[in-house]
DNA sequence: CGGCTGATTGATGACCGTCAATGAAGGTGG
DNA sequence: CCACCTTCATTGACGGTCATCAATCAGCCG
């Protein structure tokens, strides 16, 4: 059940689900480096169409008909599911090299929405099936990407069933940290209510916890939702372990 | 970041994972179905070996050095991670035909226990490699399977980020319940402390949910760790929505 | 029957959510 | 270019949910 239900499991459910999962086509990605449209290592770059889309966009919502996966070059999209009565969890951050609608189904499964002004890549279901027909070493990179989506996935619920306030938000700021390479600024270019939804707290809680971080010296908050790491073994020892 | 966390970000973790996750073979397997272990439609049948295994029995730990993947032919076993000062959290219940170790890196991420007497198939990774060159829709399968997984690990999210000891006790009934295809009778084998580190919850919580429920007649507790749903859709209203 | 493990129930309080007010920041229009 | 307005972050007061500590209670096995 739940986590490792089999698909026994969820032949039994009343939405079909078309997973949005990321993937890396560059694993090398450096800090905010955007996914260059012609590289010839790219197995994906001449497939589909890129646009630019807006902050605050949303680009697909759960339940809509699934016929398209979606890769990001730049900028930053938020993913969520929702409960009927509007609670939200935000499943994950996607920045450059992610990659969603990667699942198996007729419908979406959540919600996929920019946070910043975002570079977005669409190609059609069939297109990425060629290409796992032509080449079989593609298609193991799918699967090998979705297998760190799922390890992902279990860190978040160690962090949302086990851990503080402090302990989310300390993890929060070093993950972000190491998905830069481990820089020392990081960007917070989503809300506190954005953070809040992704680790299980309210926006109060998030704005609290930073100040409190802030006046321990252990981070200093900049302008334009820029974020300097201060001391990040006492970070690293807040978070207990990631 | 997080969830949906590139490889890229993963590369900069200091222990190399090894993806336990899980796979069912027979996806028509009904209420407490065992795989058989000669099917002649199940490309896994002849690989590895099989072993009996007692309850409470590891089958690996989190860090140990990974060489096969397993497959569940029946009983349950339990998937956790820990943090340092040794809290808990319960990825998962693998059932008959959910597999664990598809990962592909050096170390087992978590650990992996059974919960009642177990039968359990272990696979060398070559073997499966073998396989999934000899059998390019095989390795679909296991993309698919892996995906499910996924789509699981984020409901759990939800479940864990947002929903009350009530939603999440209910919730997780009704799960079991899907799993059994609809029965209302359902087995806990697991105890207590399992499903409060598998809610994000503590057992003393576990323990009142459910006798709350005891008390409102959505559930009666039987003998022998089982429990019938008495009122399938008063605790769907509880559950607030999967 | 006695001892052990795990479940239940109770009392208490901490953490964090809720409600509310203030403050800061950014965007738009005069 | 500044003023206004909207949006979001911050801070405060309070209360509820659930964790913690602790004491039975029930079931199981020798």
């Amino acid at each position: 059940m739940s986590t490792h239900a089999a698909i026994a499991a969820h032949a039994n459910r009343a939405v079909p689900g078309y997973l949005v999962s990321a993937l890396a086509m560059t694993p090398t990605a450096g800090m905010g480096a955007a996914v260059q449209p012609r590289n010839p290592a790219d197995p994906l770059a001449s497939l589909g169409h890129s646009k630019v889309h807006e902050r605050e966009t949303t680009l697909f919502s759960e339940g809509d008909a699934a016929g398209s996966v979606f890769r990001v070059l730049s900028g930053m999209v938020r993913l969520y599911k929702m409960l009927p009565d509007g609670r939200r969890q935000i499943i994950g951050f996607l920045q450059a090299g992610d990659m969603m609608g990667l699942a198996f189904a007729s419908q979406y499964l959540y919600t996929a929405e920019t946070v910043t002004a975002t570079t977005i890549q669409r190609i059609p279901r069939l297109e990425l099936d060629a290409l796992m027909d032509a080449q079989p070493a593609f298609a193991r990179k799918l699967l090998s990407a979705t297998t760190s989506e799922l390890i992902a996935a279990q860190d978040q619920m160690v962090l949302l069933g086990r851990k503080s306030a402090a302990e989310k938000v300390a993890t929060f700021l070093l993950r972000l940290s190491d998905r830069k390479g481990g820089e020392r600024t990081i960007d917070l270019p989503m809300g506190r209510s954005d953070i809040a939804d992704h680790l299980g707290l309210t926006t109060e809680t998030v704005s609290r916890t930073l100040t409190k971080l802030k006046s321990t010296r252990l981070i200093r908050i900049l302008v334009g939702g820029k974020l300097d790491l201060l001391d990040r073994d006492a970070l690293a020892d807040l978070a207990g372990g990631f």
